[in-house]
DNA sequence: AACCGCTCCAACCGCTTGTGT
DNA sequence: TACACAAGCGGTTGGAGCGGT
């Protein structure tokens, strides 16, 4: 089954545009506009292009206030900032370099700054892919660890625990992260607010839990009446709620991202993600995953 | 000169989101 | 409300160009 593709791909010319092509639809884009529909432009335009293609070569590169050539220092730090607070929303980080497109942007970064900013061994904070999962279980110390690619365990006593990861982010200069968690709930974890590949927490009881112990979750501290709901869709399978390796009598704790909205708030305050806290009862989370 | 490996970026793919009916 | 379709978006790929051997 799968997707309808949105063109006849036998009848539509792919791969680099000519200097003709691109003559054409920039013509045709200065006498008419896009008239709200791409995919009819390319017939009306006498171009043998997917509507996508005419789009993207628009948007992209023929556009008049595209800027051409190297990045700037500032334009740099820009998208550096910004990815260390949004992460690969490119289209939101170019909207803040003037001239410069998603496409330009993500290229850029994946070709120079990931280099640049990321050493070799280090795992880049994937903000879909690299999901991190931590277990807490209900006996032991909680261990001080760094959170290797995939998972990593906290082993904590029942009563309270310390709560002190180190996260291998290239961004921080300090980047631990330490906080209190205390088993009898309303437990205060303090969040860099930088560290935002562990921007959104999830507990979840694991299977063998009791009820009341399945009820347990992370929420963020402004919103501390709401139950913290999850966001399976934006996970990776791998590293999703349902591919989080269940331990004995342990609750599972998994970072993943904000849906868009609450990522940024309404003025983009990425604050948002600094204060966690577990609530001892509320409403249970792990049955509707 | 020829080959190879690497970098860069334009373009593609397909999923998600928005909008109209 | 449900559905269809187009646009938006981010991940990925292909190939041109360049430098090293």
């Amino acid at each position: 089954m799968g997707r309808s593709p949105c063109c006849d791909k036998s009848k539509v010319k792919r791969g680099s545009w000519s200097p003709e092509e691109d003559a054409t639809l920039r013509t045709y884009l200065h006498n008419h506009g896009t008239g709200g529909n791409w995919i009819a432009l390319p017939h009306k335009a006498g171009l043998q292009r997917c509507g996508k293609s005419c789009r993207l070569r628009w948007l992209n590169y023929l556009r008049p206030d595209i800027k051409h050539g190297a990045f700037t220092q500032d334009e740099e730090n820009v998208i550096c900032n910004l990815y260390r607070k949004i992460g690969s929303r490119w289209s939101v980080i170019a909207s803040h370099l003037p001239g410069r497109t998603d496409n330009d942007v993500k290229n850029y970064w994946n070709t120079k700054l990931k280099k640049k900013l990321m050493p070799a061994d280090c795992n880049t904070p994937r903000m879909k892919t690299n999901v991190k999962t931590a277990t807490i279980a209900t006996s032991g110390t909680i261990t001080t660890t760094t959170i290797p690619d995939k998972a990593t365990t906290f082993h904590a006593s029942t009563t309270s625990l310390a709560f002190s990861p180190t996260f291998p982010t290239p961004f921080l200069a300090d980047n631990t992260t330490a906080g209190l968690v205390n088993a009898n709930a309303k437990i205060t974890v303090p969040y860099e607010p930088i560290s935002f590949s562990f921007s959104r927490f999830i507990l979840e009881g694991s299977s063998n839990c009791s009820s009341a112990d399945n009820s347990n979750y992370f929420s963020p501290s402004h919103q501390d009446s709401s139950p913290f709901m999850p966001f399976a869709s934006a996970m990776d399978e791998n590293y999703g709620v349902n591919g989080i390796p269940r331990d004995e009598y342990s609750y599972e704790v998994l970072s993943s991202i904000w849906p868009q909205e609450e990522a940024l708030g309404a003025d983009g305050n990425a604050d948002l993600f600094s204060i966690f806290h577990i609530d001892s009862n509320p409403p249970g989370v792990s049955q509707s995953l």
